[in-house]
DNA sequence: GAATTCATGATTTTT
DNA sequence: TCATGAATTC
């Protein structure tokens, strides 16, 4: 997010010294023109001002890819007097779509007003709100999130009396999902269904189609799957966006599905004014049908499309391009592209063992502490990486315990949380009064005398006659009963009540705003009630709600159900709000806004930011790789490819720990250290720079640091020659345990044991790659300087 | 019908 | 370990 004023200060630099050579190929006013990509390299001026066509710019990490882009938008509306809203910008993800939005502004702040920027879910939205009939999406349709996915398949599964023990949700969830991705419906599927279990997914997918066209609903895929097919389908409002858009912008280009890319494809078949920007070499998301040869798919749809190479880094330093380069070059399926840079040299990149998660926390803080404290670096600067959300924890408690302010990227997302989906789905129902996973979700939450076996015949009749839940519900308040729902009086009783409340948020909803209206649903459904006696949680919840009815006021001034409508599309498609932190346990220290504090962070959310210093955690077989990755050998790639975004987040310093157990799952495991580290080259890797003042002033045994020789395969070293550097007999020096003989000395899977007399401490087993064994008196360690520059401070 | 306990099971990344 | 769903008790 700060890359503009790093980056720009060393650009200016190339830029000026090859200045001349390239008058604009486009007539519009030179000197504009010169104004406007002033500051860019000659590179970086051809990206952003070529417009005869298709471009393809392939823009390696910290290559100022939305500097370009923001540039070219300017140069669009600037020099070739392109109308703002003639042109499309798309991106992945709110994030990119937000930074792109920020970068815009600052640079052209008139026509930023009129530029919009969107997501492909959201743009897809937006054509599906105005001619989503076509598609079978009535006025007020419900996005379906994965939780309503869930639901609604759950549902399914019970109605067709299959065991979810036999086909897991989540699997059926993603077949639907990678179909739709595919273009392939319900028919097609089961047309190629072979197996048994094709079959069976197949019916699902199915029914599961039909609940959502019941249900006015679309899941996320049917937002691209629908935009697609009426683009398709319907010439007429294919041309009315073709025409609309002159210009179309596509970011994060290898994140991009096929169904994503065909949009694109279609929207830009008239102008063919296409460019398309990313990098192969960070595409992260084929689990999420990204397909990086979309790539070469934009090549063979658009022959004649010009290609540039963004290949100077003005991020990284020389050691950590290098670094990342060796990683990534391990890829075989790839274009090859190699980063170079004019930044310095750098320090090494600091490769470090530490005993577990715990003491991994506290190298993290420690060397945080120094970094601020002997560069004069910002915490805002920092940040650390890892692979799954769940390594956060540590941190944060390591974060608290030592008071470093901390901002932790994603964890439960706001909109995520039970209250306010509950809540949400009061508005949802609402809108559109077939939303079925919102009324089932909401039902009896509060608890309101509503059973499942209530809710069970409830659903009975409702698919007898194909009709919606709440007409099995409104059903129960008619005299006449016309579904026939049969509910004992009591039940009956809490239904009416139940219908007698959605009928009157449904009323109010004419006049009052969202947020009046998040009042009385809070109010009425007894929800308030509630949380005041949870005694536990009701507090944090209720804030949550306030925010929630904070974040809704916004969208007030308009039409009601208009107002209602937009803020429900937002809520859907924008999971993370601006500004609201998340009430996690463990937000003692969590940064007010404003605050310098280091950033914690996924790896996958990394991508596009960029640190003075990265640390990244947890380098280790099973979690980077990640354990579900190891067979197939592309997902393997995928992986490396995430690795590979690490590292290039990074400036100046780089820092890649792995423990010697961890605690997962709630068991004790030994890790082995990440593959990728091994295919670091020696001479670009500092293994003693990291060190834990807590190991001092603690145990010390806690922390132990890796030699680089514990990098290499351990396995295949111990066999030919175990106990390489030591012998039987051999005296040595331990760190902690003082001098000893050493014993004996085996290959264990992984590591070389030594077993090691120590004078005075007993009989020691140690393993080799992680013990600090020295040889004493002669004196050949490979590190024998036990001392480093951080213990100065520490003491 | 609701609350409590118990069991189980699942754990990547995002729109 | 933690969260969610099912079984059991109130």
């Amino acid at each position: 997010m700060t890359s503009s004023s790093k980056a720009s200060g060393k650009e200016s630099g190339a830029s000026g010294s090859e200045n001349k050579r390239s008058a604009p190929r486009n007539s519009g006013t030179p000197a504009l023109a010169d104004t406007i990509l002033d500051g860019l390299s000659d590179r970086q001026k051809e990206a952003a001002s070529y417009t005869d066509g298709p471009l393809l710019i392939v823009a390696g990490p910290g290559s100022g890819k939305t500097r370009v882009m923001a540039h070219r938008l300017a140069y669009l509306t600037g020099s070739e007097g392109v109308p703002p809203y003639r042109i499309l910008a798309v991106t992945f993800t709110n994030k990119a779509a937000r930074e792109l939005r920020e970068r815009c502004q600052r640079l052209v702040p008139t026509a930023a007003d009129q530029l919009r920027v969107f997501t492909f879910h959201s743009f897809c939205a937006l054509m599906l709100r105005f001619d989503g009939e076509y598609v079978g999406l009535k006025q007020g349709f419900t996005i379906y999130d994965d939780d309503d996915q869930a639901r609604v398949i759950r549902r399914i599964l019970q109605e067709m009396d299959i065991d979810p023990k036999q086909f897991p949700v989540g699997q059926l969830r993603s077949i639907i999902s990678s179909s739709k991705n595919k273009n392939i419906l319900p028919p097609a599927f089961q047309q190629n269904a072979e197996t048994y279990r094709e079959e069976v997914a197949g019916r699902v997918y199915e029914k599961y189609q039909e609940a959502l066209s019941r249900s006015n609903a679309a899941d996320f895929d049917d937002l691209l799957l629908k935009a697609f097919q009426l683009l398709e389908n319907q010439p007429e409002i294919l041309d009315k966006y073709q025409r609309r858009y002159e210009h179309i912008l596509v970011d994060e280009f290898q994140d991009t599905n096929p169904l994503q890319f065909n949009i694109a494809r279609l929207l830009a078949a008239k102008h063919k004014n296409i460019c398309v920007v990313g990098d192969p070499d960070q595409s992260i998301y084929s689990w999420r049908h990204a397909d990086p040869t979309n790539l070469t798919d934009f090549r063979a749809t658009f022959p004649d499309a010009k290609i540039v190479t963004l290949d100077q880094s003005y991020r990284s330093t020389q050691v950590i391009l290098e670094a990342a380069d060796a990683v990534i070059a391990n890829n075989e399926d790839r274009m090859e592209k190699t980063l170079w840079t004019e930044n310095p040299r750098g320090d090494r990149v600091s490769v470090a063992e530490v005993y577990d998660e715990e003491g991994e926390a506290r190298a993290v803080i420690n060397e945080v502490d120094r970094l601020v404290k002997q560069h004069d670096l910002s915490r805002d600067q920092i940040a650390v990486m890892y692979r799954i959300n769940a390594q956060s924890r540590s941190l944060e408690v390591a974060c608290n315990r030592s008071g470093v302010p901390y901002r932790l990227v994603g964890g439960v997302k706001f909109y995520e949380r039970r209250e306010v989906k509950d809540i949400l789905s009061f508005l949802r129902l609402v809108l559109n009064p077939a939303d079925d996973a919102a009324l089932e979700r909401i039902i009896n939450v509060p608890a309101r005398g509503i059973s499942d076996r209530s809710v069970t015949e409830l659903r009975r009749a409702a698919a007898t006659h194909e009709t919606p839940l709440l007409d099995a519900v409104l059903s129960v308040q008619d005299e006449k009963n016309p579904l026939g729902v049969s509910l004992s009086k009591r039940a009956a009783n809490s239904v009416v009540a139940f219908a007698e409340l959605v009928e009157r948020l449904v009323e109010q909803s004419l006049s009052l705003q969202p947020q009046e209206l998040i009042d009385l649903a809070m109010e009425r459904s007894g929800y308030v009630r509630w949380l005041q006696e949870d005694k536990e949680t009701g507090e944090e919840r209720m804030e949550n709600l306030r925010e929630l009815r904070g974040s809704a006021e916004q969208y007030s001034g308009g039409d009601p159900r208009e107002q209602l409508a937009e803020f429900l599309e937002n809520v859907a498609l924008v999971s993370d709000v601006d500004g609201v932190r998340t009430g996690n346990p463990f937000a003692a220290t969590q940064a007010d806004v404003g605050q310098e504090a280091i950033t914690l962070i996924t790896l996958h959310q990394a991508k596009g930011l960029e640190f003075e210093a990265v640390f990244m955690v947890g380098m280790e077989e099973g979690l980077l790789p990640h354990s579900r990755s190891v067979e197939d050998p592309a997902q393997m790639e995928e992986e490396r490819r995430l690795c590979y975004v690490g590292m290039t987040r990074a400036k100046r310093w780089l820092y890649m720990l792995h423990t010697f157990q961890r605690r997962f799952r709630g068991s004790l495991s030994p890790s082995m250290p990440s593959r990728f580290l091994m295919e670091l080259p020696e001479p670009l890797v500092n293994a003693q720079t990291v060190r834990s003042r807590a190991s001092q002033t603690e145990t010390r045994k806690d922390e132990m640091w890796s030699r680089r020789a514990a990098m290499a395969p351990a396995a295949a070293r111990s066999a030919s020659q175990p106990g390489l550097e030591f012998a039987a007999g051999d005296r040595v020096r331990h760190s902690h345990f003082g001098e000893g003989v050493v014993v004996s000395v085996k290959a264990v899977p992984g590591d070389v044991e030594a077993t090691v007399a120590f004078s005075g401490n007993g009989v020691k087993r140690l393993m080799l790659g992680f013990a600090k064994l020295e040889r004493s008196g002669a004196g050949v360690g490979a590190d024998s300087g036990s001392s480093s520059t951080s213990e100065k401070g520490g003491e």
